[in-house]
DNA sequence: ATTGGCACTCAGATCCATTGAGTGCTAATA
DNA sequence: TATTAGCACTCAATGGATCTGAGTGCCAAT
C-alpha cells in the first residue's frame, strides 16, 4: 500500500500538470504547496509514485506527468466531484425548461454541457428495443400522400411521407390506423414486426392494400427508430487544445465523428458510483482516442435509463468540474424528460 | 489586358500548388509543364502576374503562391467544372434514393458530400417565410396530452407535446383541427399568426380554452420553423489540412460551428453562372474564415429556391471538383425532394 | 520577345555551446 | 528510520553561427 503523502504529492502533481501543461518537478512542488518537508523528501516519493506506475518522467530528469493509472488513482480516491456553481444551474434550468420537443431539449443540452466544460459534448438518442409503441399516426397530406408518424414512450417521434399510387379513402385510413393503434400501443418495439404483419393479413379489401403499402414503411420507421444516434457539440473545444494530442488532432475528431465507433464505446460503459462512468486514455479500446478520458452518464425517462450523455476531452483534463457537470446535466435532463413527455 | 502565357502560367501555377502545398517557382513550373520556353522568360510573366497581385510571395525569392485574386481568376476563366465520375454519381443516387424523410435525406446528403469532396460540408434546412401550410394536425397521446404538429410544403415537420391540464374532449379537439386546417393549409407562414389568432377569438365554449392553449404553441412551432438552421459533416477533413492555416484550425473550426455566422454568409450568397457561389478566402467578411473558401449551390422544391448546400475549406483547394461536387449534389437534391415530397 | 548568365536573398537545415530545471545518489542528521 | 543538504549528472530547449539551395531580379546578348 502507498503511504499517505505520496498520494498527497500525486493528487499536486495531478492538479498543477492539468493546469499548467508542464510536466512538474520536486522543487516547483514544494514551492507551490506546503508539504512541511524538502524537495528532496518529494522526490523520493515521487520515485515511489513512478514504481508504481503512477506517474512517468517524459524524458530522463524532467518533471513527471501523470500516467493513466495515476488520473485513474486521482479520480477514484483522491479528487471530490465539483459541484456546479448556483448561476451554472440556473442556465441549464433556463435552457431546459424553454425547450419543447425531444430534438430541441437534446440539441440544447448537448450545446450547454459542451459550453459548461469546454469540452465535446455528446448525447445519445432515446432509442432501442426498451422502448414501447405510444401511438401510431396516419395524417393524409394530399389526396396520394399519407404521412405515417411513430411515437415511442421515450418521445422519440419518427415520420415517413408515403404515397399511395392509387389514391385511398379517408375512412379506409382511419380504420387501419385505429387497427394498428389498438394492437400496437405499449407494445415493445421488439414485437412490432410481428403483430403488424398478422394485421397485414387479417385485413382484407381495400384496407388489405393500405396495409400492405403501409406495414413495411412503419417497419422500417421501427427499424430507424432502433438505430442508434449521437448528437456532438463543440469540436472545436478539441481543436483548441490540440498540443494535448500528440501527432495531429485530425485522427482524433475523425474517431469522434464515427458513431458506430463513439456508440459501442458509450454503450460499454457502465456507471459507477457518481452515476456517472469514466475512461480515461488507453482505458479505452478505440486506438485514436488513446489520449482521451471520456465521461458519460445515463438519463432515464420513467425510471429506465434510455440513453448517455457526456463528454469527450483530452486526458489531461478537469476530471473534477467535468464529472460534475455531466451527473448534472443528466439530472436535468432526466427530470425535463420525466416532467413533460 | 493580360497575355495568354502568363495566364496559362498562372493555372499551372495554382495547379501546382494545390498539388503541392509548396511555393512553385520558375524552374520547376518549366520542368512539369511543357511551355516551350525558358525559366526566365517564365519568371518575365511571374512578374506580370505579381504586378497584378495574382500571385505572391510568401519571402523574398521564394516561390510563388496563387493570392485569392489568383483563385478567383483561376476559377472564372482559366478551369472547368469537373464533373463527377459514373461511381460517385451511382453513389450518390443510391444514397438519395432510399432515405425517406427530409431529416435522413439531408443528413445523407451532407454526409455523402463532404465524403465526395473531402471537406466540411454543409446544407442548410428548409425554412423561413416563403414556406406555407401544409397540414396541421393535433394527436392524443393521452388523456391529458396532445401532439401538436405542424408540416410546412418544404416537408418540414416540427411537434410539440403540450399538456391539458384540465383534460380535452376528442370531438373538440377534431373540430378544432378541422378549423385551423380549413383555414391556414396552404396559407404561408407568415400569415398563421393573423389568421390563428382570428380563429382563437371566434371559437367559444370549450373549443375556446382549447385555442387558448394551442394558438401560442402553434406560433412557437411557426416561429421555430423559420428558425434558420444547419447541418455540417466532415469537420475533420479541415483538421486534417491543420497546415493550410496560420495560427491554430480552432479559430476556423468554432467560427462554423456558430451557426449564426454561416447561416449569414450563405444567405448572402448569389448563385453564379455554374448555380453555384463561391467565396473565395477574404472575399467573405467573417474575418476567422479568411484562408477558407466557401463552394455553394441552392437547392429547389417545387421550382424556388428553398435552401442550400455546399462546402467549405482551405482556399488551397480543388476547386474544379468541388464545384462540381456541389452542383451536383445540389441537383440531385432538387430531384429527389420534387419526387417524393 | 526570349534567353543565358550571374549576383543576390533568405528560409530552413545543421551544428554547437549554453542554460537550467530536474534527477538520483550519498553521506550526514534528527 | 525518515529526512535532508549537497553534488554530479542529464537532457530538452534555446540561441547563435554557418551552410545550402531553390529561387529571384536584372542585364546584356540573341
Amino acid at each position: 500500500m502507498i503511504p499517505d503523502r505520496p498520494l498527497e504529492v500525486l493528487k499536486a502533481i495531478v492538479r498543477d500538470y492539468i493546469a499548467s501543461k508542464e510536466p512538474v518537478g520536486s522543487k516547483s512542488l514544494v514551492e507551490r504547496h506546503s508539504f512541511g518537508v524538502s524537495a528532496a523528501t518529494i522526490r523520493n516519493d515521487m520515485a515511489i509514485l513512478e514504481e508504481e506506475e503512477l506517474i512517468v518522467a517524459p524524458h530522463t530528469s524532467s518533471g513527471r506527468v501523470p500516467t493513466d493509472k495515476g488520473y485513474r488513482m486521482f479520480v477514484d480516491q483522491l479528487s471530490e466531484v465539483k459541484p456546479l456553481s448556483a448561476a451554472e444551474k440556473v442556465a441549464i434550468e433556463g435552457f431546459l425548461s424553454k425547450s419543447s420537443d425531444l430534438d430541441e431539449t437534446l440539441s440544447q443540452t448537448v450545446r450547454a454541457l459542451s459550453q459548461l466544460t469546454n469540452q465535446v459534448a455528446l448525447v445519445q438518442y432515446p432509442s432501442l428495443g426498451r422502448a414501447s409503441v405510444r401511438h401510431i399516426e396516419i395524417i393524409s397530406i394530399d389526396d396520394k400522400r399519407l404521412l405515417l408518424m411513430l411515437i415511442t414512450d421515450s418521445g422519440r417521434i419518427q415520420q415517413h411521407v408515403l404515397e399511395i399510387p392509387g389514391g385511398y379513402e379517408s375512412s379506409e385510413v382511419e380504420k387501419f390506423r385505429n387497427m394498428l393503434n389498438e394492437s400496437l400501443t405499449g407494445k415493445g418495439l421488439a414485437e412490432v414486426s410481428a403483430i403488424a404483419k398478422t394485421i397485414a393479413q387479417k385485413a382484407t379489401g381495400k384496407i388489405k392494400t393500405l396495409a400492405e403499402r403501409v406495414t413495411p414503411e412503419l417497419l422500417a420507421l421501427v427499424d430507424a427508430n432502433s438505430q442508434e444516434k449521437i448528437l456532438l457539440a463543440g469540436t472545436s473545444n478539441l481543436a483548441r487544445r490540440e498540443d494535448d494530442f500528440p501527432g495531429s488532432i485530425s485522427p482524433v475528431l475523425e474517431a469522434i465523428e464515427e458513431q458506430v465507433v463513439l456508440l459501442k464505446l458509450i454503450s460499454e460503459m457502465q456507471a459507477d458510483q457518481h452515476g456517472v462512468s469514466l475512461l480515461i486514455g488507453r482505458e479505452n479500446s478505440v486506438d485514436a482516442l488513446s489520449s482521451t478520458s471520456v465521461v458519460i452518464s445515463g438519463y432515464e425517462n420513467q425510471g429506465s435509463e434510455i440513453a448517455r450523455v457526456g463528454v469527450i476531452g483530452p486526458t489531461r483534463m478537469d476530471y473534477s468540474s467535468n464529472i460534475g457537470a455531466v451527473r448534472a446535466v443528466a439530472r436535468y435532463l432526466t427530470k425535463s424528460l420525466g416532467g413533460s413527455q
